[in-house]
DNA sequence: GCCAACGTTGGC
DNA sequence: GCCAACGTTGGC
């Protein structure tokens, strides 16, 4: 993956019993649409902020192991989450306008399967101790992640062991 | 299954 | 605007 000056850098969480990085990488163009965000700070991560080629870590939660498990990247602008609309999805949400959504995603594009960083493993590594992700208390599925902290992650841990 | 931590809702 | 009650997240 190249990198660029104005590039940012994001931790989104998966539940691989959803979705995990496999299922990505054999959805056609290894993209999904990241669908199911129903916190406001996490949607406004994506409709605000997110720019196409971002770098994205794939992280698997509630889940026998968690933790990052690959590397993918924003491949669209925010829209609609077309869940909300859809009665038979568990993400509906009858309070939503059609004419003013209130849940918006970005597509996703799965780049490759990493060894699994695990959670202990992440924690383990001073040069992440201000990483979002690690901090007590967060349960935010979208969190932004500095330059320093993907370089860490991307050149050193993913290469390990 | 437990539970700490957090976000949202809704009565006032 | 306050805040108690409730629901959810997510690691363990």
């Amino acid at each position: 993956m190249s990198m660029n000056m104005t590039m940012q850098f994001w931790l989104m969480k998966s539940e691989p019993a959803e979705v995990s990085i496999d299922d990505a990488l054999a959805e056609p163009d290894a993209t999904v649409a990241w669908t199911g965000v129903r916190n406001y700070q996490a949607r406004n991560f994506m409709r605000d902020a997110m720019r196409i080629g971002d770098g994205v870590l794939f992280y698997h939660s509630s889940c026998a192991e968690p933790g990052i498990a690959g590397l993918a990247e924003v491949c669209s602008t925010a829209y609609p989450d077309p869940t909300q609309f859809d009665a038979a999805s568990p993400y509906h949400d009858d309070k939503s306008d059609p004419a003013a959504p209130r849940w918006m995603l970005v597509d996703v594009r799965a780049m490759q399967k990493t060894r699994l960083i695990a959670l202990p493993e992440l924690r383990a590594e001073p040069a992440l101790a201000d990483m979002l992700l690690l901090k007590k208390g967060n349960r935010l599925s979208i969190t932004p992640v500095s330059a320093a902290e993907w370089r860490h992650i991307t050149e050193k841990l993913i290469n390990k062991k």
